[in-house]
Order: C-alpha cells, then structure tokens, then sequence
DNA sequence: GGCACAGCATTTTAGACAGCATGTC
DNA sequence: CTAAAATGCTGTGCC
C-alpha cells in the first residue's frame, strides 16, 4: 500500500514521503484495511520494531483534522520523551505529562497529542482533568503490561475509566506478539491485527562449542578468548563492523563484562577519549571510574544505578557508533531503543526471591532479541542465547526461539492492588453505589476473560472493608462516598495503606524528628527498599539503640516481620545520610550503590513526603511546617541550619554549605556582609542574583551568627563498622 | 613463620510509576 | 523454601 493512497492529512504525508516512506509494512496496510482511519477500535499485536508507532500516528493526524485530541499512553517516562520527540514538529502541537515532566495543565489540555504515562492519566484522572472529556482517540503502547502483577491493574483501570467517560472514543492498542490476543481484542471491541513481519530479517540461533546454531545452518565463532564464549561471539560482530549489545542478570556481571570487552577491544579512537572524559570528570564513584576506564576502549555498562549523565553519555557513544559494545542489565531491555547488530541474551536466568533462578519470560527474550537489527543500517539482526551444552541447545530453542508468545491476564482481582482503584473510582464519581461499583468492575479484562466476577465481588468487597476501617470511604446503604481524608488519599495518589499508616503514626503522638518521619516514609508500601546484608545488621542495630528516642516506629514483635522494618530502617539510613550533606560518593560506597539509586530514593521520598505533609495538615496540624522544612531539606540534600539560604534562588546544596561555613547563615547576614564579601565567596555574578532577590533592609540589626564548629559535611549520625 | 592455593562455606541477586514548582556546580 | 556465581574463609602443604 502507497502512503499516497491512503486517506491521511496531506501535511503528514508530504513528511514521510520527504523522509523516505513512500510504502506501508504489511502490518500497517492490514491497520488501515481494518478499518483503524475509519474509528475502529484495533489491537495491533506485532514484533517490536515493525512500525506499530507509525499506525498511530497516522490515525491520531486523522483525528486532529476532524477537530479531535488524542492521547498516547506509554509504560516509561522514557518512552514518553522519545515519544514526544518523535510525534514533535509535524503540523500539531504535542504534549508530555509524567511525574517529572509537565507543562502544566491548562496549557497541556491545548494540545493535540498527549504522551503520558499511566499512572500520570490514572492521576489526571482522580484530579478530574477537563480535557480528559475532548480525547476523541486513546492509543495504549505495550497493552500487554496489563499482565503485569504490580503496574498491571492501574493500566487496565486508566483503559476501563476513559472508555467509561468517553464511550465513544476509538481505541488503538499496541502490544507486543501475545497468546491470546483474541480476547484482548474482545475486551477491547477491536479489530484484531496479527503479524509476524518484521522489516530487517531477525536471525535467531544458540551458541554452542564455538558456533552459532540457527534454525537454518550455522555460523563459526572465532575463538579469541579461551574462557569466555560471550566475549568471543562479542568481538565476532565487532571484527565485522557491528555493534554489540550483552544482556545479563545482574548489575555486577554487566560491571565484569564491559572490563572484559574493553580489554578486548582495544580501541583507542580519540573521539572515545572524548566521551571518557565526560565520564571522568564528574565521576566520583568507583563505578563511575570503572565506567569511563570502560568508555575509553570502546565498551560500556547499562543499569539503574547509573547516574543519568551517565546514562546519556552511553546512550550517545553507542549511537554514534563509538561504544562497540553495552553489557546490560533489563534497563536497556524495555526503555531506550538502542539496536545493535547482535544481541546477546547472555543470562536467560534471574533472581527472584522466594523463587530462586528463574528462567526469564519468552516476552522478555522477545523484548531482547527484538533490540537487534537496526532498520536500514544493519543487513539483518542476530539475537543469540548461549547453551552449555548439546542438550541446552535443543532445550533453550524450545523455551525460547520457537515457544509461542505467552498469553496476557488481568491482575485486577487482587486485593491490595485494588484498594487504591476502588477508592478512586468512590473518590472521582465513577461509583456512588455499590451497584454501580459492581457494573463498573463488570467491564475489566478480569471480568471480560473469566466470564463471571464472583471472585471479583468478593475482592471488592474485602477493599471496601478496609477502605471504611482506614476511614477513606463510607457506606450508608446502598450509597458509597468518600471522606475528606480519602479524597485526598485518591488525589495524592498514593496508596491507601501508605496513608493509614502515616496518619496512623502522626497521630500517635510521637515528638517530631527528621529521622521518625523518614523512618515512617520509608515503611510505607509505596518506598521503594534497600535490601539487607548481613554485614549491614551490626550498624542497623547500633542504629535501633542510639535512636530509641528518634525513631517512630518500633522493632516488630514478631520474626517475620523483621526483614522489612530492617530495609526501611536501612532506606531511612541513607537518606538521612543524603540530607546529613554526606558526599554522594561516600554514600555510594557505604550503601553499595549507585549515583542513580540514590536520585531514584530521594525522588520517591520527596513524593511522599509531599503527599505526608499534606496529610499532616489534616491530622496532625502542629507537625505541618515541620513535615514542609523536612521536604526542602530532603530535595536540596542539606541539613536543617541551610534552610533559610536555599529558599533563595540561585542556592542549592554547595553554595548554602559554603556561606553557611563562612559565617553566612541567613538572608539576613548575606546582606550585612554586602555584596562584596559575598563575591568573594560565590563569585560576583551569583552575589548579584541573590542581592538582587533581597528584601529592603530591615532596622533591626543583627549580629550574624558564627557556628561554633566547622561542618565539614560528613555524618556524626551513623558510623559504620 | 609465611605464603599459595584448594576446597568448602557464605553471601548476594533487575527495574522504576507517582506530587510540585522551577533553576544546582 | 528456591539456585547460580562470586566472594570469603579455613586448612593444608610447602618453602
């Protein structure tokens, strides 16, 4: 099919003819020959990479001709950027909305396309977003994360509310090959699409006794190393000019396998010094070093506890061609699209506690391999898993290469999950009765896939229970509202058992301390956790002794509870480290972790400290302010005694620290020292800034106040073995 | 006494959504 | 309670 037979807006297709797309890929001209220009509702469910953006793109330009809005949702705040980036400069205005990035609503509801996240719709949702009503055309990419167990249930609700409050919204789903993509398109009302074309030949095979079995014929691998096979297969792309990308398990095996490539590849191409010294510069873990050293020959690591500098500079290097290879933990697996001409799934086992090495899922593989092959650059894509033997050969075909897609099924009917859905629906209008809850819970995939929704009734039930005990909702027979407190609660958008359980401790009536609310942050069920060591268990305990006083809640009575209290007593250790000014460096080294589990930690808390202070105004109305100066300190990472000096633009964490240790510790003092002195300190062009934010002066004078110690920004709080 | 190393015991193990209001070194 | 791989520790053998 001819893009210039297709009934899209003209501007559109001037833009791909002018980039080179004259012809639709098979799957695309079944799209349209479904009837997706005509407001079908469609479930494309195709190999990654074969042009599923594209589909939507073309319907969502139809619908803003016609006068309509359309809204994109994506599972990554990557993806929503990348998204954007791509949909940007086309003829229509486009918009971003995820926690991070936000042009404010109003001005967000003028577009005509809105990439979001999930949970950020579910949240526009419970704050009643007008333009939520003007979506003519909803489009879900990687509709089948419904399957997943914790981020599932919010995507099936956000696509069971917008249908509800636009009936007559088209719906264009994106998936990934599934098993049963017959009753998601059911569910749905869609047209189903199918297909498993792929527009660059992806060559799946296992490696084993130095060549590459394929389904048809083999490939000899050069043995460079004696010891590592997945090295070997590395350097084979690289010798004939392609790129590389290692899937492991584990942050530790990426670390070790990019020493080893590096050492391998031996490239010294001074563009790479370039990228190194990027590297280098504001590296001051020891992993950041590791990393540059890696950089500087050609190799890289991927995973979460890089910082996002760090991330970018990969990103480039390896796009630029530069990076020969990337080992990788799943981070690169289902965010960034980043191809390569080979794909290696190295470690097609992982952790799962409770369950031990568990082989990863076939959509997963699918994900991985997927990534291999750049269109138009790479004659074909290699994605290879590696056998240990004969036998694993036959074995990892079966599970993986030829294993059907697995199938997708709604998460909805478990109970915690749905505390938070069933007091948005009471909270946002969507139910004022029970009976409407039920007929609402009627149209989930649950209920759509089981047939019946008796186990549905019965989970809804037990939330409900809880929601009247946590005093969120109330039942006057048949009718069901919501309290003041649990309105906020769905607006706040965290989960209800986090704000029973904040409430809960405030109104204790526990002397307020930065490290009790941080401590009862981090037991919250929306905190992410560190885990525990062993070698961690000596200071964690020293910890419960020295700060009986401080710490809000208590050691658990019973054993099992044990574990979790220590990971948030651990998480609120760190981050209290974090706004102690301990250097990042030195709390990457006491934690084992990295730069950017640290950004990862402080995000959150600063979340739901936001969401505490606001529940603290309610119930706890004298720890208010108190809950508020903890939230500064915790964003900009400074001790209490700075928190007069960053309230003033242009003064972050460092700049606060070094006037405060010069003797600077207010507005106030900044300005009896004038700004000459301050100058000195911060550099003239600052000093003007922060003059220029100055109140006129006051009459009383103040003799500025001088520490009496010196802080040298390490912790007296904790001391570790 | 000191060192190297085999062999056994212990330890560790991926990722990332949400609020708010703008400017760190 | 699961399992693989890396790291830690102990004891042996040798100089």
């Amino acid at each position: 099919m001819q893009i210039s037979d297709i009934a899209i807006p003209d501007p559109l297709k001037k833009i791909y003819t002018n980039s080179g797309i004259t012809e639709l890929y098979p799957p695309q001209a079944t799209c349209i020959e479904k009837g997706m220009l005509d407001g079908k509702n469609l479930l494309v469910s195709i190999p990654t990479a074969s042009g599923k953006t594209l589909v939507a793109e073309m319907a969502m330009h139809c619908h803003i001709a016609c006068g309509g809005k359309c809204l994109y949702i994506v599972p990554l705040k990557a993806l929503a950027s990348e998204k954007y980036e791509e949909f940007n400069n086309k003829g229509v205005k486009v918009g971003i909305s995820t926690g991070d990035l936000d042009r404010r609503d109003d001005t967000l509801g003028k577009n005509d396309i809105i990439v979001a996240t999930s949970e950020k719709v579910d949240s526009l949702l419970r704050n009643s977003t007008r333009w939520i009503a003007d979506i003519t055309l909803l489009v879900v990419d990687e509709v089948h994360l419904i399957d997943s167990p914790d981020r599932g249930p919010t995507l099936e609700m956000v696509i069971a509310k917008m249908r509800y409050r636009n009936p007559s919204m088209q719906v264009i789903g994106l998936s990934a090959t599934i098993g049963n993509p017959k009753t998601l398109a059911g569910w749905l009302d869609a047209e189903l699409v199918t297909s498993l074309w792929r527009p660059v030949d992806l060559r799946q095979g296992v490696f084993c006794d130095n060549r590459i079995i394929f389904n048809e014929g083999e490939r000899p691998v050069k043995q460079v190393s004696k010891n590592y096979d997945d090295l070997n297969l590395c350097l084979d792309t690289i010798a004939e000019g392609g790129q590389c990308l290692v899937f492991v398990s584990s942050r530790r095996n990426a670390e070790a396998f990019a020493k080893r490539g590096a050492a391998a590849i031996k490239n010294d191409d001074p563009a790479l010094a370039e990228y190194a010294e990027r590297l280098m510069s504001g590296a001051e873990t020891e992993m950041g070093k590791t990393l540059a050293a890696c950089v500087a020959k050609g190799a890289a690591f991927h995973h979460a506890g890089l910082s996002r500098n760090e991330r970018s500079v990969v990103e480039e290097g390896f796009r630029k061609g530069l990076i020969k290879c990337i080992s990788s933990t799943p981070t690169l697996a289902a965010g960034l699209n980043l191809p390569a001409r080979r794909v290696i799934i190295r470690d097609y086992l992982r952790f799962t506690a409770g369950e031990g090495m568990q082989p990863i899922p076939v959509s997963e593989y699918h994900q991985m391999a997927g990534r291999a092959g750049r269109p138009r650059l790479d004659p074909y894509g290699e994605a290879v898993l590696i056998a240990k033997d004969e036998n694993q050969v036959r074995e990892l075909f079966d599970c993986y290469i030829k294993a059907p897609a697995e199938e997708v099924h709604s998460h909805i009917a478990e109970e915690t999950a749905l505390y938070t859905h069933i007091l948005s629906l009471v909270a946002s209008g969507f139910a004022r009765t029970k009976a409407e809850l039920t007929s609402f819970m009627n149209r989930t995939f649950y209920v759509h896939e089981h047939k019946q929704g008796r186990l549905m009734n019965r989970v809804v039930e037990g939330a409900l229970t809880f929601l009247v005990s946590a005093e969120m909702v109330v039942e006057v027979g048949e009718h069901l509202g919501s309290t003041e407190f649990g309105s906020l609660v769905s607006r706040l958008y965290i989960d209800p058992r986090s704000a029973d359980l904040v409430i809960r401790t405030l109104r204790d009536g526990h002397e307020y301390s930065d490290l009790g609310l941080i401590q009862l942050i981090c037991s919250t069920p929306d905190m992410p956790k560190l885990y525990v060591r062993n070698s961690d268990l000596a200071a964690l305990s020293r910890m419960l002794d020295d700060h009986v006083e401080d710490l809000w809640l208590p050691l658990p009575e019973n054993e099992d509870g044990g574990e979790s209290y220590y990971r948030a007593l651990k998480t609120a250790m760190l981050l209290s480290d974090w706004t102690d000014e301990m250097p990042d460096a030195k709390i990457c080294e006491r934690y084992s972790v990295g730069p950017g589990d640290i950004y990862g930690m402080v995000e959150s808390i600063n979340w739901l400290l936001h969401a505490s202070s606001e529940l603290g105004r309610m119930f706890a109305p004298t720890m208010h302010q108190q809950i508020r100066d903890c939230e500064i300190c915790m964003k900009n990472g400074i001790r209490r005694e700075l928190l007069p000096l960053v309230r003033l633009r242009g003064v972050g964490r460092v700049r606060a620290r070094r006037l405060f240790n010069n003797g600077i510790t207010s507005p106030d003092a900044i300005r009896d020292h004038g700004i000459e002195q301050i100058a000195k300190i911060l550099g003239a062009g600052i000093a003007e800034q922060i003059f220029s934010q100055l109140k006129p002066k006051k009459n009383v004078v103040e003799a500025p106040e001088i520490p009496d110690t010196i802080h040298t920004g390490q912790s007296k709080l904790f001391h570790f073995g």
